[in-house]
Formats: structure tokens, C-alpha cells, sequence
DNA sequence: CGCAAGATTATT
DNA sequence: ATAATCTTGCGA
């Protein structure tokens, strides 16, 4: 079963746990999600969305369920979800994916880069969309959560999300 | 309009 | 620890 609105309209911290252990599916290729960080609005200082909706950031204020790519660093592109009603600022960033055909892609920018995900892969709607969706799986109980990486404020917040290593 | 900083990664 | 590399968003 495929996972849309009502799954990503969400708290985006319960999404990003809840997203441990689903399918992640691109161009037919499926995943195991296995590292997950949220982000938020103006409560979240990390977030691309804390000084409001911009250019970049607006469709993090948009309907669930759509996809948020951007590029960082110049080099590499990250894959988020938008999470939560229209209004309210929240995405989920897929970190770390299981692939099934190939190894363990763990960091945004690998994952992107097997992927070949680029800008045309930017707010596709998942309930839809053929080439980028969410299957739904059994979700996973063991994890950890902790700082997210690459940022500078905000580092209070647990909100990556990965599994436990045991 | 110029400039510093950035949700990263591979290399030194 | 740092370079690679370019988009974004703030300040002027």
C-alpha cells in the first residue's frame, strides 16, 4: 500500500520516525529507509523555513506529501517529504537508505547521487507521482535518535532518527 | 547587487 | 581539518 496525505500530515518528528523501515520507491528501484531528520518552521532555527516561506523554502508551507529537492554545497542534492497541513512548515529528509539491488547508501547527498535525483524530481506528488513514492512496511521499534548533522543551531533537538545498531 | 554561509562528501 | 562548488538569502 501506498502512502500518502494521511500518512505525511503528520507531526514531521512522527513522520520521521515513523518513515524507519518503509519503501522508499525511485524508478522502480526500492529502498528500506533507515535514517530520517525533521525539520520544521519557525520553532526549528536549522530549518530552511525558520525565517518564513522564500523562494526555496515556500513549499515547505505547502499540502503533504509532495517532495522537496534542493541542491547544497553546489555538489550535491537532498530528498525531503513535506509533512503536516498547508500552512504549517515541516518536512522529513530521507537520510540513509538500505538499497536491495546495490549497498547501504547512508548521507543525503549519496543517496541522491545513486539515485540520479535532480531538480525534476522537485515537488512531485506522491500519492501520484510513478517514479517517487512510499510503500508502506512494518514499522521499526528499535531506534536511536540524536543531534542532526550538518547543522549549526538547533542542535538540541533530537531529530535524526536511524536504526539501532545491535 | 555583492557576499557569506550552507540539512555534504571525499580527501589530506 | 579542508577543499570542491554554486545556490540562496540577507544586508547595502
Amino acid at each position: 500500500m501506498r502512502l500518502g496525505s494521511k500518512f505525511f500530515n503528520d507531526h514531521a518528528v512522527t513522520v520521521a520516525r515513523n518513515l524507519l523501515g518503509k519503501i522508499l520507491v525511485i524508478n522502480g528501484e526500492n529502498a528500506i529507509i533507515n535514517e530520517t531528520e525533521a525539520y520544521r518552521g519557525y520553532d526549528d532555527p536549522a530549518s530552511h523555513a525558520f525565517r518564513g516561506p522564500t523562494p526555496r523554502s515556500s513549499i515547505m508551507f505547502g499540502v503533504p506529501a509532495q517532495s522537496y529537492v534542493y541542491m547544497i554545497y553546489g555538489m550535491y542534492f537532498c530528498l525531503n517529504i513535506i509533512c503536516e497541513p498547508e500552512g504549517i512548515a515541516a518536512a522529513v529528509l530521507i537520510r540513509g537508505i538500505l538499497a536491495k539491488t546495490s549497498n547501504v547508501l547512508n548521507g543525503p547527498g549519496k543517496l541522491c547521487r545513486h539515485f540520479n535525483i535532480n531538480m525534476s524530481y522537485h515537488a512531485l506528488d506522491l500519492n501520484t507521482s510513478d517514479v517517487l513514492y512510499v510503500e508502506n512496511a512494518p514499522s521499526i521499534i528499535n531506534y536511536n535518535s540524536s543531534s542532526r548533522v550538518g547543522i549549526s543551531t538547533a542542535k538540541d533537538k533530537l531529530w535524526r532518527f536511524y536504526f539501532k545498531p545491535e
